[in-house]
DNA sequence: CATTTTGATGCGTTATACCATATCAATTAA
DNA sequence: TTAATTGATATGGTATAACGCATCAAAATG
């Protein structure tokens, strides 16, 4: 809906990619249903805080609030790279085939 | 209710606080009723996360979600303090009474 | 003291997240 | 081609967040 849920939302989708798991499976680790992922993922759903908890944990990742004066810092720490553990063999962000 | 949730509403509370802020000024900034941030405050509501958002913004804080072995990083970052700034001046937390 | 501010609580209503379940088109694998 | 798999979507029911509004006791303030 507005703008930092859905960044939220588009992290989630990114994440669960980068972990190779479809949304069924992420489905069964976060105990949320699949049809429930979806429309989050899709950003038109104000999800709840336990929801986003248990997602984000299923994916590996920790719910944060950053004072505003820290986030460059870690956003730097971070790097906006979404978690690109185990799963599928990342694929790199470059193409070869020009 | 579980336990990291309870971890972030004690998070809001201790950074209004730390801004000097009463629940009617937050709500009054981040435009969520008194009744309300009151409830959220005492962990007993599973919030939404656009209230999440709007609480937080109103308190110098932005939502992230952070991948698991960045966390220990973050933290050290953001020292576990919750962004004291302006508003009244801190008071310090020994007491010269003894 | 009287007054104001503060956080907590209650109630009735509305909006919507959440669930189970099913289906479907498009993709991917056999 | 046939058979999974995947993401999106629909329906109907339940749970509950969120609202406005009011009230209250305790604490702070004058």
């Amino acid at each position: 809906m507005n703008y930092s849920t859905q960044y939220i939302a588009q992290q989630l989708k990114k994440s669960r990619e980068n972990l190779g798991l479809s949304q069924r499976e992420l489905s069964a680790r976060a105990g949320v249903p699949q049809s429930h992922i979806s429309k989050i993922e899709s950003g038109n759903v104000d999800l709840r805080l336990s929801s986003l908890v248990a997602i984000a944990r299923a994916l590996e990742l920790e719910l944060a609030l950053i004072p505003r004066k820290y986030v460059s810092a870690v956003n730097s720490i971070v790097g906006s790279a979404g978690s690109e553990t185990s799963g599928q063999p990342p694929r790199p962000a470059y193409n070869l085939d020009g």
